[in-house]
RNA sequence: GGCGCCAUAGCCAAGCGGUAAGGCACGAGUCUGCAAAACUCUGAUCAUCGGUUCGAUUCCGAUUGGCGCCUCCA
């Protein structure tokens, strides 16, 4: 089945053919490892890791590499301002290191909560100092780029089209902005390949300029190149990457072999929290941990995600977490349902429905179209094992855990066992007003009391 | 100032030329000692105004209202 995705490169809808018939190479901007990644990033990761389960659902193999910048992501794009690593590390007063270290971690953690897949290659920035003088010393050569006292600048004036990913038009943007920046730019637009050190800098390498330190963008077009090759398939993400990050990475790769990296550029959109922005100024930064703290299974975010389009804002609010959470339990209750049903089902229907959601999903990943694939199986009337087969087939790709039971042992303190215990002898004598009391005992204690078969506690 | 996105039921959201998927909430019901859960049923002519068309939510234009980018950001 033909695949379609959206390319940033042409603003249109593409028939996606890769270079290799077997396998997809994507490379994925990753993470700056200098704080906690938010809900917000982690959409963009969510995304990227669809893209791969899709192409996987596909018949394709994947070779995906992404980055963890640990080195180069100044505070400010102007090729100014304090590198964000050691900013942090000035803030936590540790060694920037340690700070890559701790926020990496961190960020794998999140990554496996939300049943993302790892890349087959993570690469890191500082591991590639040298492949990256390298690179720039191409550009030099190749007459693209030029030293001035502070740093090594990419000359965007030689290129044949500046910019190209982005719509902007350079001439009518409003003077000042970037410009006197540094008077021995060339160009307004020129941006930083290389950065000389000022004595104290804590993070500097040996180069042919001294003691210095990558700029942002030539890592990505480095390690791109090295585990990808020149030109390959896709390259993801998040949408404000497009017209600084991933502008820059082509012009490099255009100065140093005359192409575009990739022919298919992929960019997931912003999560908005309440209809807007999320800042920390308004105190409406969220994280993975804030939202399990919350007591939601993790995966209830990826469901969320799938409410709206990679292409469309989504709004979070802890209102949708909620409905989401809810979906989340009848849909694996609908699975297991299915799994013990008895009712036989033609394969036809079976194939029918499989190929809506193949179709759905083939189609620039929409998941909000493919969930309502996964809905009208989970609510067929006929209940049978056939059913929760294919919906172990659509959980590739969704990466819900379908089949995971819906209760949740926790561990409760003795005193609240106690008290169920006491109910339980109770509603077995059928004293439903002291059964009752205990409930509301319970609950407020802050523990919701349910019965099924035997009782269920939730926090 | 320049560029761009969005506007579909209470909320989230798909569809994008042939008379509106899905989810949550609400309401009704089945079940149950009660409650909860589960399950079933139930709702919209698609911001406004023009135009193109046999026919528009879907194309074009205008208006109104949100939002984003051009500075760091996934």
């Amino acid at each position: 089945m033909d695949i379609y995705f959206y390319n940033t490169l042409t603003r249109k809808k593409e028939l996606f053919k890769p270079i290799d018939s077997k396998e997809v190479k994507i490379y994925s901007c990753g993470p700056t490892v200098y704080k906690d990644a938010t809900i917000g990033n982690l959409r963009t990761n969510i995304f990227q890791d669809i893209l791969r389960r899709v192409l996987k659902y596909n018949g394709y193999n994947i070779k995906h590499a992404m980055n963890i910048t640990d080195v180069g992501h100044l505070v400010s794009d102007g090729d100014e301002g304090e590198d964000k690593m050691l900013k942090s590390a000035r803030e936590e007063k540790k060694s920037p290191m340690e700070i890559a270290e701790h926020y990496t971690k961190l960020f794998f953690k999140d990554l496996e909560s939300l049943n993302i897949e790892t890349p087959e290659i993570i690469c890191k920035a500082t591991d590639h100092i040298n492949e990256m003088i390298e690179y720039v010393k191409k550009l030099i050569e190749n007459g693209y780029a030029y030293e001035t006292s502070t740093a090594i600048y990419f000359d965007v004036s030689k290129l044949d089209k500046y910019p190209i990913l982005s719509n902007l038009n350079l001439e009518d943007q409003k003077a000042g902005a970037r410009v006197n920046i540094d008077e021995e730019k060339r160009n307004p637009y020129d941006f930083a390949l290389w950065i000389k050190a000022p004595e104290n800098h804590l993070m500097k390498w040996d180069s042919p300029w001294g003691k210095s330190y990558p700029g942002w963008h030539i890592e990505c077009s480095t390690m791109g190149q090295k585990y990808l090759g020149e030109q390959f398939d896709i390259h993801t993400g998040g949408i404000d990457l497009i017209p600084t990050h991933h502008e820059n990475e082509i012009a490099q790769s255009k100065g140093k072999c005359g192409k575009i990296p990739a022919r298919f550029w992929l960019h997931g959109e912003y999560l908005l929290i309440n209809g807007g922005k999320m800042s920390k100024s308004l105190g409406n930064v969220y994280l993975m941990k804030d939202i399990i703290e919350k007591g939601y299974d993790p995966l209830v975010y990826r469901l969320f995600s799938y409410s709206s389009h990679y292409r469309n804002k989504l709004n979070f609010t802890w209102e949708g977490i909620n409905a989401t959470a809810k979906s989340l339990e009848r849909l694996r209750n609908g699975y297991q349902t299915h799994l013990q049903g008895t009712d036989d089902v033609e394969d036809k229907i079976i194939n029918e429905f499989e190929s809506k959601f193949h179709q759905a999903i083939n189609d620039d990943l929409n998941m909000p179209l493919a969930v309502g694939v996964v809905w009208d199986v989970v609510r067929q009337e006929k209940k049978s094992p056939k059913f929760a087969k294919l919906l172990e087939k659509f959980d590739t790709v969704l990466g819900i855990k379908i089949q995971q039971k819906v209760s949740i042992k926790q561990d409760l303190p003795q005193e609240v066992l106690d008290l169920i215990e006491q109910r339980k002898q109770a509603r077995e004598q059928k004293d439903w007003a002291k059964s009752d009391e205990i409930r509301n005992l319970l609950e407020s204690m802050g523990y919701e009391v349910k019965d099924t078969k035997d009782g269920m506690e939730v926090k």
